[in-house]
Formats: structure tokens, sequence, C-alpha cells
DNA sequence: CCGATTTCAGGATCACTGATATCT
DNA sequence: CAGATATCAGTGGTCCTGAAATCG
């Protein structure tokens, strides 16, 4: 009966992801990063050269806003682009070593960001909200 | 080393009420509502007639768009504003019958929309993420 | 004068749609 | 031709800042 907006679980959620969000956003900000940027760094680190296809799949970052992303970041001189001579719709994104270097500092923000927000779970709780929140993003599109 | 992306907790958060949150506005949509209205709505029905300044901060939404969220409710008749004769800085927002019977239905609404997000959770693993959000969201700022 | 309340104007980011040009 | 890719233009919601008008 009452109540009701404290215990709506997607309202939870939604206000947990609003706090994370805020502190990764300030953390990043202080880098001269986005979350997204971030994103796309990380992803070629584990990919390898890949296409900004690839990099919307992999990151979730919309096919029609990688473009700006990808942007900013060779602005940065972070990434490269390059036409991909095997296949010309394709533009390749190379991480640089600028990137890589940016991405090792972002891992130490980002790292510090989640103690923070954790720092109210000791690690056996860690290790749930993890699990919990993984299965339900899997579940609900994403496989990951 | 790799997998950063994956294993980062806050962007699992992120991405889980994103999830979340699109499953919510579709639902709403179809009610000709969206979260906030459902956030005043639910909060007028326990508090009783409220101040835009009490909604602001019982249900979140920032000081400078109340305004527009109790325009639409009372454009709707879902909601009456009148001045406050004890303190004319101040409206009274009051839940009318109309608003009423849109609660309820909102309640139905977000109640199968909980149901379809927490879909592969079993009651034992809900009661976790509940305790668990709520943790984040009480350390984190508002006292719930 | 200070503080609270409502309101407006506006910024930045983001999720998302749709359309186009180019290429396979 | 169908399908994929990159790009651009634009919408609407959301979080947030700042400032004004009114009132206690």
């Amino acid at each position: 009966m009452t109540d009701r907006l404290r215990n709506l679980r997607t309202r939870l959620l939604s206000m947990a992801a609003i706090t994370s969000d805020r502190l990764v956003n300030e953390a990043l900000a202080g880098a001269d990063a986005r979350k997204w940027h971030y994103a796309v760094l990380a992803t070629l680190a584990e990919l390898g050269p890949a296409s900004q296809a690839q990099l919307s799949e992999r990151t979730g970052i919309y096919r029609s806003d990688v473009v700006a992303v990808v942007n900013e970041l060779a602005a940065r001189d972070q990434v490269d682009r390059s036409p991909n001579p095997d296949d010309r719709r394709q533009n390749v994104i190379t991480l640089t070593a600028k990137g890589r270097r940016q991405l090792t500092r972002l891992d130490k923000v980002l790292a510090a960001v989640e103690e923070e927000l954790l720092a109210p779970l000791n690690a056996r709780e860690r290790d749930q909200l993890t699990r919990l929140l993984t299965t339900l993003v899997t579940h609900h599109g994403h496989p990951m």
C-alpha cells in the first residue's frame, strides 16, 4: 500500500545508476574523458583494431553515436582512424600509444570510483551484486 | 587485464538501469505517463497534499523540473494545484480522483514491468538485489 | 536582510529514429 | 538487388546550473 516508491526495484536501479554515473562522470571529466571514451579504449585494447560497427556492438554505444566518440578520441590522438583497404565501407580504429596511456590512467580512475561506490558493501556482497546485475543484463538483450 | 568492461560494476549498473528504464518508459508511455508522473502520484497518495518542494525532495525530481511534471499532471486533471493560504510562496498539490485511478493503473503496469525485469531472478535473489541496491542508495546521499 | 519556494531559461549528455551515401 | 557501414540531422527525456520573482 504505502512505500510504493521506496520498494520499486526499477526505481532503486535507476537511483543507484544515477549515483554511479555521477561519480563516474565527475571522475572521468577530471581526466578529460567520458564513459564512452573508456569503453572504446578498453574494447580496442581487448580486441585490437576494430570497425566502428564492432565498437558499437561491443560497447553498447548507439551506432549513430560512435562517430562522435571516435572523433573526440581521434582529436586527442588516442585512436587512429583509417579506411579499411579490404572493405572500403569500414574504418579501422586503432589504439595509439597515447590512447594506451590514457587507458591505464582511466583504469585507475575508475577503480577508485568503483571502490567509492561499493564502499558500503563487503567482498561477498560485491560478488552478489556483480552476479545479479550480470544475470539481468545477459537475460535482457545483450549476451555478454 | 582483459574483460575490463564486462566486470566494471559501474557499467553493469548502468546497463541494467538502461534496460530497466527502457521497459518502464515503454510501459508508462502506453498509459500516457512517464516515470516522474508515477513518482508524484505515488508520493501524493502516501503523503497527502504536498508542496512542490516536498515533492522534489521525496521523489528526487530536480527542484527546477517539478513545475513541468505538475503542469503535465494538472493538464490531465490528475492533480490539482492551488496556492497555500498559510504560506503564499507555496503551492498545494492534491491528488484528484482521476489521479488516484491513474495511480492504481500505473501500479499494475509497473508491477508487470518489475516482473519482466526480474524474471531471471528467484525470490531470494530479488531480495538480495533489493537489499544491495538500497544499501548503495542510502549510503550515497538520500537517506530513505 | 536572509532564506525558502516557485518558475524560467538554458546546457550537456544520452538513448533513439530516420535518412543518405557508399560500398559489398 | 539486398545488406552492411559510416555519417548526419534531429527529437525528447534527464540531470543539472543559474537566476529571477515572490514571500516569510
